[in-house]
DNA sequence: CCAAAAGTGTTAGTGATACACCCATGT
DNA sequence: ACATGGGTGTATCACTAACACTTTTGG
C-alpha cells in the first residue's frame, strides 16, 4: 500500500455551532432556536448544522449564519472544537464552535415573538440549554471578553460611524461594569484607532463627536 | 420523521494532529515523523492519525501521544481546527490540532539518528512540511508565547524541581530574547507560585535555592 | 431655564525597567 | 586563586485609576 487509506475508520459527523451575539436594548444577547426534532425536542438550542463535504468550515458556518439571520460578512471567530463521545445522544459527533458578533441595526430577525422558533436572549436569563451548548456559551463569553480586552472585535457590534459614549456602553454591557468616561476616552482616543467623522446634529444636548473606526486591526492591543 | 437524521450527509474523515515541544540542548524542538506514504511521501510531517469512533478527542491526541512519545499525563491543550476543503489530497479530511509541553527527561525518544522516521527539530530550522502543517506550527508557536505570557504552562517543560535559572532559561528560549535576572526572580518569586524545597548541592559555584511550582494554576495571570 | 449628555486635566499610586556588586562552591 | 553561576536593592519612568466641573443643545 503506497497510500494511506482514510476511509478505514467508520467517521464521525461534524457540525459547526455558532453563538451569535448582537446588543438589543442595552443587553447582551445571543440567538437560540427551539428544537422541532428529538433529541431535545422543544429545547432550546445554538444554531448550528452539519458541515457539508464540499465547503469549508467557515463556508459552512456563514451558510447557517445566513439562514438563521440574514445577515453576511460579519465577525466570525472558531473558538474550540468539543468532541466527546456521548455528547450527541444520536451518535458520534464532533463540533466546531464559532462565535459571531452583529450588530443588531443589520438584523432582519429583530426581537421576535414568544411563538418563533429563533429568538434573541439575554446572556443573563438564557433557559436550559441542548447537547453541551451550555458549556459552549460559558466558553463563548470568556472569549467575547478577552476580545474586547485585547482587541478591536467591540467595534462589530456598532455601525460604522459611532460616537465614544456607544463604545464605551457595549464595553459596560460585556463587562457588566460601568469605566469613569474620562479615562475611558482617553485610553480610546489615546491608541489612534479612530477618525473624526463631523458631529451628530438633532441631540437634545450638546451635540457628540462621531467617529469611525480607522481600519479593523487584528493585532493584540491592550484596549481595556 | 422525529429524530433529525445524522447520517443524511456524507461525513468528512477526522483527525488529530500535535504540534509536540520540548526543549533539548538550550533550544525549543518539536517532534517530527517522516511520512511512510503518499500523499507527501518522504516529507516531514507533524504527528496525528484518525479519531476513532470510540474515543474523545482527548483520548485520540494521547494515544497518538504515547505511540509517538512513550509518555503520558503531559500538558496538552487544543489549539484550532483547519477544515479547508483542499487540506488533505486524498479527501476531505478535518483537524482539530494540539500542541502538547514535555519535558524531555520523560522522553524515551531522544535526539535520535538521522535514519530514524522521528526526530526533535529545532523550531528554527524546520524543513518545508506536509499539509497545512507549517500553518499549524506558526499558530501553535504564538499561542505557546501567549501561555508563557500569561501562565504558568513554562513549567511543564521543567521537572518537578528546578532553580529559577531554569526557568528563566526556558523563558529566553521560546521568546529568543535575555531577560534582566533580578528582575525576573522579583516577579516569579512575587508571584507566589513557588515553594522552596532546599539547595541543589554539587555544584562547582554558589548553590542555588531549589523550587517546586504550588500547583498548575489554571488561571490567566500576567507572567512576562 | 431646565434636562441631558459631552467634553476635558491633574494627581497619586502602582507596576515595569534599568542597572552592578558581592557570595558560595568546586577545582 | 580562579572560574562559575547565585543572589540581591534602588531609582526612574510609564501607565492606571480616581476624581468634578463647565459646555452645548433641544424643549
Amino acid at each position: 500500500m503506497q497510500e494511506e487509506n482514510i476511509h478505514k475508520f467508520e467517521k464521525p459527523s461534524v457540525t459547526v455551532d455558532m453563538i451569535i451575539f448582537t446588543i438589543i436594548d442595552k443587553d447582551l444577547k445571543i440567538l437560540l432556536v427551539r428544537r422541532k426534532f428529538n433529541p431535545f425536542k422543544g429545547k432550546w438550542a445554538i444554531p448550528g448544522g452539519f458541515v457539508r463535504i464540499d465547503e469549508s468550515l467557515e463556508q459552512a458556518v456563514n451558510r447557517e449564519l445566513l439562514e438563521e439571520t440574514g445577515v453576511k460578512n460579519v465577525y466570525l471567530e472558531q473558538l474550540y472544537t468539543f468532541g466527546d463521545i456521548k455528547r450527541d445522544p444520536r451518535g458520534r459527533v464532533i463540533t466546531i464552535a464559532y462565535m459571531a458578533l452583529i450588530n443588531s441595526l443589520e438584523l432582519k430577525l429583530k426581537a421576535s415573538t414568544d411563538a418563533s422558533d429563533a429568538q434573541w436572549l439575554s446572556v443573563n436569563n438564557v433557559p436550559s440549554l441542548a447537547f453541551d451548548h451550555k458549556k459552549i456559551l460559558d466558553y463563548a463569553l470568556k472569549r467575547l471578553r478577552w476580545k474586547f480586552e485585547y482587541t478591536t472585535v467591540a467595534f462589530s457590534l456598532l455601525p460604522k460611524k459611532f460616537t465614544i459614549n456607544k463604545i464605551q456602553t457595549i464595553y459596560e454591557i460585556v463587562f457588566e461594569k460601568k469605566f469613569d468616561k474620562r479615562n475611558f476616552a482617553k485610553k480610546i482616543l489615546y491608541l489612534n484607532l479612530l477618525k473624526g467623522e463631523g458631529i451628530k446634529k438633532d441631540v437634545s444636548h450638546r451635540p457628540p463627536m462621531i467617529y469611525s473606526l480607522k481600519k479593523n486591526i487584528g493585532e493584540i492591543i491592550k484596549i481595556i
